[in-house]
DNA sequence: ATTTGTGCAAACACTTTGCATTGTA
DNA sequence: TACAATGCAAAGTGTTTGCACAAAT
């Protein structure tokens, strides 16, 4: 159960006098652990269940850190306005769809936004620099459950 | 100086018994007037400049109705991660470059998004419903300047 | 005359910050 | 031992809501 990203904290910390913490440790753990894309709070309960004084600060502190080395990103969705997600993939640029019924985040990547980027730079003369693809809809499985409470029997 | 927006916006009001108020006129009319992608307070600084007595939660609560309405939309980009900004634009869907050094939003489209879509749902089995692209970097005019900046003489 | 909409102030939800204390290096 | 990090509580920020009054139909 050992962390990619926990190596890369700890290297970073070295590197700049900080210290590695029971509190970070479980923090970036609990993270790693995840393969959804965590708001604050569900890092927070999960933390938790483990050390039960550790405190919501701290978790946003740790995560705003993380975020600040490039180690994880935190993204907004169009639904959860206020809420923020944290994504921990360690691959560069991909993009999201979000599930309209279960919330669910789906990682997925295209060659085609290079191509978007490319025609708005020809037609604008701006310099595009990153770009950012969300799709909303019905998962796979959120289809399935909708479509069997759909049939009678 | 006859918007488009304040037509429709009669329309919907009087379908539904609404009431079209010196405020929600004074709203849209001020929404409707900006090319741009303007937040709450940015409508409210202008539109209080023909009624100061306009109160901030009146402009909420205008365009939170028109949103609803499906005649204007709410878009949060990533470097303002609290502040939503409005759009009053009436074509459908289409993207977003948000200029990283001055603000501007410029709106473009492209059908490469519908491929990156059904891609996505060939591969996935979701069902796509909407989606969002928003481009960041740096605009034609910021280049200009930081270029002349730049240069010697 | 109704009954919707507004101003205002207070509440909200998420996130950040100041400070005394704890704990790592 | 020094000083970075934490817990806690309080503040901050953008947005929403409840209510008494005002105004549109």
């Amino acid at each position: 159960m050992k962390s990619v990203l926990l190596e890369k904290s700890k290297k970073h910390l070295r590197a700049q006098g900080g210290r590695m913490t029971a509190q970070r440790r479980l923090i970036v753990e609990t993270l790693s652990s995840l393969d959804t894309h965590p708001t604050a709070e569900e890092v927070y309960r999960i933390a938790r269940e483990k050390d039960s004084t550790l405190h919501l600060s701290t978790v946003y502190r740790t995560l705003r850190w993380l975020e600040q080395e490039g180690l994880i990103a935190s993204r907004l969705f169009d639904d959860e306005r206020r809420q923020e997600r944290f994504d921990a993939t360690d691959h560069n640029e991909h993009y999201h769809f979000m599930c309209n019924s279960c919330k669910k985040v789906i990682e997925f990547d295209t060659l085609l936004v290079n191509t978007i980027k490319a025609q708005f730079e020809l037609h604008s003369g701006a310099q595009v620099e990153s770009g950012s693809v969300v799709l909303y809809g019905t998962c796979a499985d959120c289809r399935k459950q909708i479509f069997a409470a759909e049939q009678p029997d």
